[in-house]
DNA sequence: CGAATAAAAACTAGTTTTTATTCGGTGCTCTAGT
């Protein structure tokens, strides 16, 4: 329904990003999240890096006239955008709130925003917890709350950085605001989470694609560590011989040191760093700068790092040992070739390097720490009913000073109480069923961290075309690209066609049902195998003739 | 789960095999001491 509104809302979308921000139109991505934030909905973009996330926001802060607060995982991160915004022609400032601002400069830049002058604050998820901080920015009325990075979301919120999993009821104490959820990663569960956790009421998704035909993606097998080793060695001096600028993934900092000094030796120690979380700030920053000016031109990691680097003429990615799922190695691979110039990716895979992915999965809480936790809650709220208690709002502080673990594990546990709670779907369900219901949820939650790592060895094994396969898994169809590993190999095509002929009885995206895992959705389907992701059990994948001849795959 | 290290064992004094133990990623914030 095309009317006039509409068509104003986003001229004046367009006018706003030309005269605040210098940007002479929207894309239309961002044009059609603009509209959607004007017209009050949530949404979730989700778009790779460099397409102009951000603008969405700064756009749509103007065009709603009022602060805009963001979410934001990394305190570099979002100085670069208080930066870009002070850069830009617009008079609207923003600031950043942090551990590294004074509480005066917190209390000016809140007090301007009160007055109108600073229109987009910054703050990370650990000092929105705060309540008094939660107080200051509720009383300014955002028009706006986006979180930026969301898969973090559902990455980071299990144990790692447990207020990433309270965020939708910290959000939902500013008065829930509309939200803006970006992220570049989001196969379907990830997606599904963020909107659960951020809890977005009905959000419009925008995807726009994920193709990045200029990567060409390899993976070689390996038959010993040593191995592995050697061909990176190989093909990190070859790539370097021919000039090119590149990063060499590995999993542990252990690792990454050793793999560090031995391409030193190799390319002299002036052109290779490591960077992993162990390393001083100082120096991190550093080796990043580096590499971003050029003056270095590899950098050994952990996951450590790639957030907010950007650096267009990355032209080889290696992954020395595997990453931990399909999802972050896309992430990591996609920092290659942002130019739009070749690159190339290669996994030096090992199957027994997938242990160290299972063992970062983490365990499941007992059921004697949920039930504690509870009790706790009840003690502290003195509420009737669990019905009346929103228990991921529960302060974990209060409940961990009553309890002998951490703040850390306490709000971890009032997370999965909570997501146990709402699943029950029961008014005033009994303290037993709760816990009951969370230790579900953390069994299914780690059921899909490890068929996500199990992902990892399909698509090292696949004789398929790697894009296809990992399009795939990202929920868009796409045909062999032609020049990664498997498809010049000439085992691609074949895959392809068979799937193609095989008249194939479980297309992608159908509803299916299992005796065993339960209902879920076809992901992927190849000649002889078919990929399910189930709501519970996470990804599997099947043996078609075995599912259909026992009947164990039925459409729904 | 598996790699690296330490400790124990084992057709027995110096070296190899077996068993046990430890360790492993991502960052915010606040606090204490320089």
């Amino acid at each position: 329904m095309p009317d006039r509104t509409t068509h104003s809302a986003r001229d004046l979308a367009r006018d706003l990003a030309r005269d605040h921000f210098g940007h002479d139109h929207l894309l239309p991505g961002q044009a059609d999240v603009v509209e959607a934030l004007a017209e009050g909905s949530d949404v979730l973009l989700v778009a790779p890096t460099g397409a102009g996330k951000s603008l969405t926001y700064l756009v749509a802060g103007r065009l709603l006239d009022g602060p805009v607060l963001v979410v934001s995982p990394l305190l570099a991160l979002e100085q670069d955008q208080v930066d870009a915004v002070t850069r830009a022609p617009t008079e609207v400032a923003a600031a950043r709130l942090s551990s590294v601002e004074t509480p005066a400069q917190r209390e000016e830049a809140l007090a301007r925003a009160a007055a109108g002058e600073v229109g987009y604050l910054f703050c990370s998820p650990e000092l929105l917890a705060d309540a008094d901080v939660r107080a200051a920015l509720g009383a300014l009325a955002p028009v706006l709350v986006t979180v930026d990075e969301a898969h973090c979301v559902s990455a980071w919120g299990h144990s790692f950085r447990p207020d990433y999993q309270r965020l939708g009821a910290l959000v939902a104490d500013l008065g829930s605001p509309p939200v803006l959820a970006m992220t570049a990663t989001a196969a379907a569960p990830v997606r599904d989470e963020i909107v659960e956790r951020l809890r977005m009421r009905e959000p419009r998704v925008v995807v726009t694609g994920f193709d990045r035909p200029e990567i060409e993606l390899v993976v070689r097998r390996c038959r010993d560590a040593d191995a592995q080793t050697s061909a990176t060695r190989a093909l990190v001096a070859e790539q370097h011989a021919a000039g090119h600028a590149g990063l060499v993934y590995a999993r542990t900092r252990p690792a990454v040191e050793e793999l560090a000094a031995l391409l030193a030796e190799d390319l002299g120690g002036e052109h290779v760093a490591a960077y992993h979380g162990g390393m001083a700030r100082r120096r991190r920053e550093q080796v990043q700068d580096d590499f971003m000016a050029g003056r270095l031109d590899v950098v050994v990691a952990t996951s450590a790092f790639g957030m907010g680097v950007d650096k267009p003429d990355v032209r080889f990615v290696v992954h020395a040992q595997v990453p931990g799922s399909p999802d972050t190695y896309y992430q990591e691979v996609g920092r290659a070739g942002r130019d739009g110039e070749a690159a190339t990716a290669v996994m030096m895979y090992r199957p027994e390097d997938l242990a160290l992915g299972r063992y970062f999965v983490g365990g499941v809480p007992s059921r004697t720490e949920l039930r504690r936790t509870l009790d706790v809650v009840g003690g502290l709220t003195r509420a009737d009913s669990l019905a009346a208690v929103d228990l991921a709002a529960v302060d974990p502080a209060a409940v961990a000073d009553e309890l002998p673990f951490g703040r850390r594990k306490a709000g971890r546990l009032l997370t999965l109480l909570e997501l146990g709670r709402v699943r029950l779907d029961d008014g005033d369900p009994e303290p037993r069923a709760v816990v009951d219901s969370a230790l579900e949820v953390a069994e299914a939650q780690q059921r899909l961290e490890r068929s996500r790592v199990e992902m990892v060895r399909t698509y090292a094994e696949t004789h398929r075309c790697r894009v296809e396969f990992l399009l795939a898994y990202f929920g868009e169809q796409h045909e062999p690209c032609g020049h990664c590993d498997a498809c010049r190999a000439g085992t691609a095509a074949d895959a392809h066609a068979e799937v193609e002929r095989a008249d194939h009885p479980f297309a992608p995206s159908t509803a299916v049902r299992h005796p065993e895992f339960g209902d879920g959705t076809v992901t992927d389907a190849e000649a002889d195998t078919v990929t399910v992701l189930f709501d519970d059990a996470g990804y599997r994948t099947l043996d078609v003739r075995l599912a259909q001849e026992h009947e164990l795959l039925t459409a729904r």
